[in-house]
RNA sequence: GCCGACGUAGCUCAAUUGGCAGAGCACCCGCCUUGUAAGCGGGAGGUUACGAGUUCAAUUCUCGUCGUCGGCUCCA
């Protein structure tokens, strides 16, 4: 069965978000009669309209305009379009002047709203509800009827630069969300409330996985014991994989002379997002922002040969970015980050199969961790970053875009193009999450390089005898420890699998009489590689359930009498479901199994 | 970095118009010895983020700094 899926523009809930924006500014305009009014789209889940307006808004606000939204609405008012002429458009909009930009826009026939070029020259159109008018291209519902006065909601005041450029003038935006029933808004804000409960800032401090501390600094985390745990995890597997995969591992110093960054091109393109330099006998060293140049020096540290070839350089870097303020956002985005950073010099020849090969990779990793909800987006230059964002050589930005493409659409993998993406070396193919509240990050990365083994004269010698330079693939599939760590979080829940728990069994005894049976099997249990540890404290054995429930531990030996009796243990697994009175061995087994496999069932 | 909001005990939150800073959980000490998500009692814990200012008096009002949050911009 083919379902064909409607364009969120030509839903009947775009028009209502539409519309409903549309109702806002005009409840806005009769607060602030002197405002100024410029673009209010639909997004995702609502809308938004941004003003220049006199005075800041305020929480109080919003509920007035609220109100006054629902009474326009239960007007009844009729969405009326009308084509005019840009003259015409210019006289109705006199006093409105981010208006008058957008309709020159229009009329030069190059930009639509937003600033982005359009393909050809769109009519002028305005939309009218009660009396409120508005430069538009639509589509609306076709009364204000249609927006039910129950089903929508204002929900925060924000800043926006005007045209999204941070040179523009920031204005004030006001984001609503909109909804065709009272239920669906409902549905919603209640999402909303579940989504807040996994978000990884709160899940991390309560499962005691990181701090911040204000003292050590914005965007430094201090990884707590179980958070160091999981680190190691995932250390453990990455080199696993990369082993099997053939790759060798290497370890590079934190700082370096700011030579390196000067031939490696880094610091015209990323100086601000780097810590700034510390000089000692007239000589500037930076903390390594990215693991890279070190690597090519190592591949460069002895004459190579075509037979040699594929050479792949894992670490575990750590690398720090001066990301600024109001970009930290707890895990997602930080200033110090241990990247799961890797090289791979190719032939021409080898890319396809190596650019594959890290393909493979993800898939393997987002398997282990039931990782679905991504999109792979290929990142390209652009034309007019020629020379500024990106190395100025087309032909080989043409090149290199083909080949990833081949490489995508032979091996069947889905992507969407994205353009004005791609780093200042080369094009990649960046896998996009979203986190619990909705922000979307780049996960893991796999990018070309065709431009930096030049400037630091890597070579190998082909065939042919003669040297050749090699490609270098720059990979992360399993990201930074800070940015994996926190999407497993909410990816999860909080409820990790088994191997990546950082407590993985606690022992509870139902009285004192059997601490030191409980104490015993704990450690039979870390004997056998599992991190297990005794509630041996003065809590009634519900208490220390709930505790070890909170903690999300998954699984529960509860040891009482009976068990103690017949030398075995009660197991209550994290879901809640239970098995009295088994042998210790039998868990075990059980446990060691899980964890050996990483499996996802517990 | 920009716009806005916020900052009270380890955590989650109180404190009427400026008038001696309070609770639950966690922690410590007792008592209880318990069968699958919170037993009872007591104790300790705060220069109200930091620094100035206004005032007889500031958690409360003003300014600055730092930090957090929601966005924008930017990004692994």
């Amino acid at each position: 069965m083919a379902l064909q899926t409607e364009r969120y523009e030509d839903t009947q809930l775009y028009k209502i978000r539409h519309s409903a924006a549309h109702v806002m500014a005009q409840a806005v305009m009769e607060m602030f009669p002197d405002g100024k009014v410029t673009i209010g789209p639909p997004v995702e889940n609502g809308f938004y309209y941004d003003f220049d307006l006199p005075r800041n808004l305020t929480p109080e606000d919003l509920e007035l305009l609220e109100k006054r939204m629902r009474q326009i609405v239960q007007g009844k008012h009729q969405f009326t379009k009308r084509v005019v002429s840009a003259e015409e458009a210019r006289q109705i909009f006199a006093d409105q002047p981010y208006k008058l930009e957008l309709i020159e826009g229009l009329e030069k026939g190059g930009l639509d709203e937003y600033g982005n070029p359009l393909k050809e020259k769109p009519d002028i159109s305005i939309y009218q509800q009660d009396t409120f008018m508005d430069l538009c291209r639509g589509p609306h519902v076709e009364s204000t009827k249609e927006i039910k006065q129950d089903a929508f909601k204002l929900m925060t005041i924000a800043g926006a630069y005007w045209r999204g450029d941070e040179k523009n003038k920031m204005l004030q935006r006001i984001y609503g969300t909109a909804w065709e029933s009272k239920d669906q808004l409902k549905d919603y804000l209640h999402q909303l409330e579940e989504a807040k409960k996994r978000d990884h800032r709160k899940l991390g401090r309560e499962l005691e996985i990181f701090i911040f501390d204000d003292e050590v600094g914005p965007g430094l985390p201090l990884w707590l014991p179980n958070g160091g745990v999981m680190i190691e995890e995932l250390e453990k597997l990455a080199k696993e994989m990369e082993e099997a995969a053939g790759y060798s591992r290497v370890r590079t110093p934190n700082i370096t002379k700011e030579d390196l960054f000067i031939r490696s091109g880094h610091l015209p393109y990323y100086a601000e997002s780097m810590y700034p330099p510390m000089e000692l006998e007239g000589v500037k060293y930076y903390i390594k922002p990215m693991n890279c140049p070190m690597h090519h020096k190592i591949f460069g540290s002895k004459g190579r040969s075509y037979r040699d070839l594929p050479v792949r350089l894992a670490e575990y870097g750590t690398c720090y970015r001066y990301e600024k303020s109001g970009e930290l956002f707890g895990l997602m985005r930080v200033r110090s980050m241990q990247m799961n950073d890797a090289h791979i010099y190719c032939s021409e020849e080898q890319f396809e199969q190596e650019f594959m090969g890290v393909i493979d990779l993800y898939h393997k990793y987002f398997e282990i961790f039931g990782i679905d909800k991504y999109v792979m987006r290929f990142s390209l230059h652009s034309k007019q970053g020629l020379g500024k964002k990106y190395v100025d050589n087309e032909r080989l930005w043409i090149k290199t875009e083909d080949m990833v493409r081949r490489a995508m659409t032979n091996g069947n993998i889905p992507f969407v193009e994205a353009d004005d993406e791609a780093a200042f070396y080369g094009p990649k193919i960046d896998v996009q999450i979203w986190s619990a509240i909705g922000k979307e990050f780049s996960l893991a990365t796999n990018q070309v390089d065709f431009a930096v083994p030049e400037r630091f004269d890597l070579k190998f010698t082909n065939k042919e005898g003669h040297d050749e330079i090699p490609l270098c693939i720059h990979r992360a599939p399993l990201s930074t420890h800070e940015r994996m760590v926190g999407f497993l979080i909410e990816h999860y829940a909080g409820n990790f699998p088994v191997w990546l728990s950082p407590e993985q069994v606690r022992v509870i005894s139902i009285t004192d009489a059997q601490n030191e049976y409980a104490e015993s099997i704990a450690k039979q249990l870390r004997e056998n590689g599992i991190r297990a540890h005794a509630d041996l404290s003065s809590q009634r054995m519900n208490a220390k359930i709930r505790s070890a429930q909170l903690m999300k531990v998954p699984y529960m030996l509860v040891v009482g009498d009976n068990e103690m009796q017949s030398a075995q243990v009660s197991l209550r697994v994290r879901d809640g479901s239970q098995q009295n009175n088994i042998p210790l061995e039998d868990f075990t087994a059980r446990a060691k199994d899980k964890i050996a496999r990483r499996a996802s069932e517990l």
